[in-house]
DNA sequence: CGCATTTGACCGGCGC
DNA sequence: GCGCCGGTCAAATGCG
């Protein structure tokens, strides 16, 4: 295989680019940016001045919470990076709310608010044929990862708006309410951790995700966003069943003013919970929160629900519903 | 049996 | 131009 596996410069340790990085390009980056910055910088982002474009969200109680309101959010989404070519990024500590989400953070990027879901299902590689296909609404599909790459007049294609997320977990697949297929994992650089490729197995939905742990602190998981979810979670279901502890979760954060309605689903916040709840040796692990990791993080605008027990029992089959 | 995961191969982008 | 690397495909395999 193609799997480089070790060596190499240390991206993790000294990416040149530390005040900005091109977040669209190269995942690992995730890693260092985050902890780059936090190490390096009060704010400003760590660099180079000028670079503002490191801002911070407001508040997103959970991965699921981002899926689908970070991404739709209009404010985010066509974003300040206006129409030049620079990509914006975006850090959410949700760290500072752990009560509510306990342990993870949230990195995003996003080149363009570009949308196009269409891009999915490439028959790479052993095509004999550059075809095109149709897909199911009838609109044409490029079928082949040159055009996927690229739009018609040749220019490189934009990237769907990306998240990232940390979060301290024992598991590398987190449960965000959604259901992944794997289709690929890979030996990522400087990093003794494979990284995993998900997509949404919803039809239509172009979804995906990439899993890795980090490098500095293998008890962190990086979960990349990309794309926006065309359906509703399917988790949804599965909040049917959960006791009231979650519901009330929900009615908090919905009467608390939270700034997008409550989170429709508290798909990942459950799977938190759900994952303790199945083994409980995790618990222990698993529950510090990343502030002992990133003590310089700025204060955020975090929503911070009032207090109640937002971690619900829950009985937790280990599917995302 | 159907679906998910594993895994080696392949492709394109990009840096040198 | 070449090689490295990330990303994806798809056959094989595993599992419920």
């Amino acid at each position: 295989m193609s799997g480089p596996g070790g060596g190499g410069h240390g991206l993790y340790e000294d990416h040149p680019a530390a005040g900005f990085l091109p977040f669209d390009h190269d995942d690992d980056v995730v890693g260092s940016f985050f902890f780059g910055r936090s190490a390096a910088s009060g704010g400003a982002g760590a660099g180079d001045g000028g670079d503002d474009g490191v801002g911070l969200i407001t508040p997103y109680s959970s991965i699921t919470d981002y899926l689908q309101g970070f991404l739709q959010d209009p404010v985010y989404a066509s974003s300040p990076m206006g129409d030049a070519a620079v990509k914006h990024e975006t850090v959410v500590d949700h760290a500072s709310q752990a009560a509510a989400t306990p342990n993870s953070s949230v990195l995003s990027s996003s080149s363009e608010a570009a949308g196009g879901d269409d891009l999915r299902r490439c028959k790479k590689g052993r095509r004999p044929e550059d075809e095109e296909e149709i897909d199911d609404e009838g609109s044409a599909v490029q079928s082949c990862k040159t055009n996927k790459m690229k739009n018609k007049k040749g220019e490189k294609k934009e990237r769907e708006p990306r998240v990232a997320f940390m979060t301290k977990s024992e598991v590398d697949h987190l449960e965000d309410g959604y259901r992944w297929r794997k289709y690929g994992q890979k030996a990522v650089k400087n990093s003794s951790y494979p990284r995993s490729y998900y997509r949404c197995t919803a039809p239509r939905c172009g979804v995906k995700k990439r899993v890795e742990r980090s490098e500095q602190d293998p008890s962190m998981v990086i979960t990349t966003y990309e794309g926006q979810h065309t359906h509703p979670s399917p988790v949804s279901y599965h909040v049917h069943r959960q006791q009231q502890g979650l519901m009330s979760a929900r009615a908090v954060m919905a009467g608390a003013g939270y700034p997008f309605g409550a989170p429709p689903l508290l798909g990942f916040d459950e799977a938190l919970t759900t994952r303790v709840t199945m083994n409980q040796q995790q618990q222990l692990s698993f529950v510090p929160s990343i502030h002992a990791a990133r003590p310089t993080m700025p204060p955020l605008h975090l929503y911070t629900p009032p207090q109640q027990d937002l971690l619900p029992s829950v009985t937790g089959s280990h599917h995302g519903y």
